[in-house]
DNA sequence: GTGCTTTCGCTACGAGACGTAGCGTAACGC
DNA sequence: GCGTTACGCTACGTCTCGTAGCGAAAGCAC
């Protein structure tokens, strides 16, 4: 599952679509020849979830997910070059309903993402499969990059945008410089996302509404509003 | 490596030692016959971390733990019952040398406190070990109830420990009842720990002076102080 | 010392997943 | 229709798993 093997296109054009996804990512015009079928992508995304709910991570296997997907095992190793990543493409989907609600005060904000977000990690595939691949990404750039841009960067433009939407209300000062901009904004993001995550996994309790309520009193006063 | 084969103890002994350790926990008398190996458990446990760091969790073997050990495989799985119970053990052993500081202010207590977290947590053994099985644990409870009692109740003692002397020194309120009082205890330790790791092992960055003296400063205030 | 008990290292084994190769067929663009 | 690519299917060698069985070693009771 590691060891890369050439994947030589046989004329010279450029980036087989190998373990590419992530939509329409791969080349513009990828043009001649039969193209991939996109239901079978989400059929596979699918199954690799139902699979995580129902085995976990470590007995997850790519042969069963592909039957429960109706494709052929071949079908997947085209498209994921392991667990990992398509574990990773599985996951992110689930983030894609994350939204920024506008409920006119910062406090309210907050805790209508902490509250997706809350809902999303109580799924079990959510549970199982993040960290899993969290795990696996310690030794792996290449994956935590992946996570990165497809799970991370997606929970973090919220807070960049709650911040800049209460800012304009004047509940959050202005920062002085965008250097410390950055590093609040990443404290704040960690100190959010770590904290529904460990809730939810290490110490495996609900986050629900009262406990929101009582995280973002702490933050909030925190930042010193 | 799920289904637990019966066991059966000939004579009608209690508890056959296996998938004990946890130190002298199991029978206080266990009198007769060859004594195992404390050495074996301490070799294998280092190999297991050793593993941990070279191949990382998904690549790890058994059977090569128990070469780097110096051991026979069939010796390390007399021990545990596969490879969730023995990575479990080998990272719990990390957080031993974890211990509360004596600074005289609140804050500083708890920069020493964090400190110390993200240095064990920096150490690859330790985030690839940590998260994995976490995610294990999300569908296997004897796992979790495992890693509670041998991971994170030896973390949430210091956050006791912590507010008690802080109530002592007048730093922080007393709670108005017992029931509050364990749910801010339970936040706070959610908010601690989830930060650390998600700046850790998430956002792969340092939790370093710097970050930890903002994260405290925010927590401080946050709390009411 | 002599036994009794338990652990140890070693070898071998079937089961299962991995990841790939090869083939014939199906679907699209020109 | 033709070229090209994706698809389903089968088969294969390799690796890890977890267990069984054996003889030898290391303690304790007598």
């Amino acid at each position: 599952m590691e060891h890369r093997p050439p994947v030589i296109s046989l004329t010279a054009t450029q980036e087989p679509p190998v373990y590419g996804q992530g939509m329409q990512s791969r080349s513009p015009a990828s043009r001649t020849g039969r193209p991939r079928s996109a239901t079978a992508d989400a059929a596979i995304l699918a199954a690799t979830r139902q699979a995580l709910v129902d085995l976990g991570w470590s007995k997850l296997t790519l042969g069963d997910v592909a039957t429960r997907a109706g494709v052929a095992k071949t079908t997947l190793y085209r498209r994921w070059a392991g667990k990992n990543e398509l574990v990773v493409d599985a996951v992110a989907e689930l983030f894609d309903e994350l939204e920024l609600p506008d409920s006119g005060s910062l406090a309210a904000d907050i805790e209508g993402v902490v509250l997706q977000f809350a809902a999303i990690l109580a799924r079990p595939e959510a549970k199982s499969g993040l960290m899993a691949v969290v795990a696996e990404a310690t030794h792996d750039d290449a994956l935590r990059e992946r996570i990165r841009a497809s799970v991370v960067d997606r929970q973090k433009r919220l807070v960049l945008e709650g911040r800049c939407r209460a800012q304009e209300r004047g509940e959050l000062p202005p920062e002085p410089d965008s250097e410390s901009a950055s590093r609040t904004a990443d404290l704040i993001f960690d100190m959010v996302a770590g904290a529904v995550v460990h809730r939810t996994l290490v110490s495996a309790e609900p986050a629900d509404e009262e406990w929101v309520r009582s995280f973002t009193r702490v933050l909030l006063q925190g930042l010193g509003t």
